[in-house]
DNA sequence: TACAATTTACTACGCGGTGTAGTAAATTGT
DNA sequence: ACAATTTACTACACCGCGTAGTAAATTGTA
């Protein structure tokens, strides 16, 4: 997993629907998804969209004849690895543990949430 | 713990060290610290960044005479509560299980991690 | 085969945030 | 009264974002 570039808000609303339709894709079909969900965007403004994304190593294009195929590069797996991975080092030292006890301690981990990663835990 | 503005990276670096040096502080107290440290900034600098904070709701500015004292609104608990929440929201639909999952999944969790965890759970 | 339509590539533009700092105004110690 | 200090106000260049126009490539069709 190589260095994982920060996708922008829209950007990751784009990633998002191409991990969940399966890739390849066209813009045309992206264009017709996002104009059901009543996103109306312009040809060109998802064109922009997915070469950034390709700029930044979250895509890759394959062109067939005069329209490209977009097929991710970047795994959501990946991204939220690295996302969270970010915030971990940033802000508990790297350590799952201080996040959970501080999550514990602002109060942020309900009843559920322990008893259901006490279950979890006594699994591994 | 009221609506947490993003702080930018040089904004959080200015916290950091407010935080930790017991505040009400100076500008020209946290000029010495950050001259230490290598970071060589105009006095000017530092006072624009200070007054962001004050104005992203993160500082309160209390004058006497021609100076003004700084002290944290925003406690480093609460700012990275907030950000974690985040996070949490963002890409795990709020669910700490699902959090630790994917770290998991992704061989982020070290056998000492998870023993330590499994400790810390155990004692809930 | 020439042309109209489609799709991408290249370019642009306004906006807001960031890092940096100059200049003016307030205040104070001397 | 004045020089020094500190803040308030303003500026500015740069970058990313959201949005899209225009030019170039390609293709289906008349």
């Amino acid at each position: 997993m190589k260095n994982v570039q920060k996708l922008s808000d829209t950007e990751m609303e784009l990633m998002e629907v191409i991990w969940e339709c399966d890739p390849p894709v066209t813009s045309t079909e992206l264009l017709g998804i996002f104009s059901q969900r009543g996103k109306e965007w312009k040809a060109q403004t998802i064109s922009t969209f997915l070469s950034r994304l390709v700029d930044k190593g979250a895509l890759e294009a394959t062109r067939h004849g005069r329209t490209n195929k977009y097929a991710p590069i970047l795994s959501p797996k990946d991204y939220k690895l690295a996302e969270t991975q970010h915030v971990l080092d940033g802000l508990y030292q790297g350590s799952v543990k201080n996040l959970i006890a501080a999550l514990y301690d602002g109060d942020k981990l309900s009843d559920e949430d322990i008893a259901e990663l006490k279950q979890w835990f006594s699994e591994k």
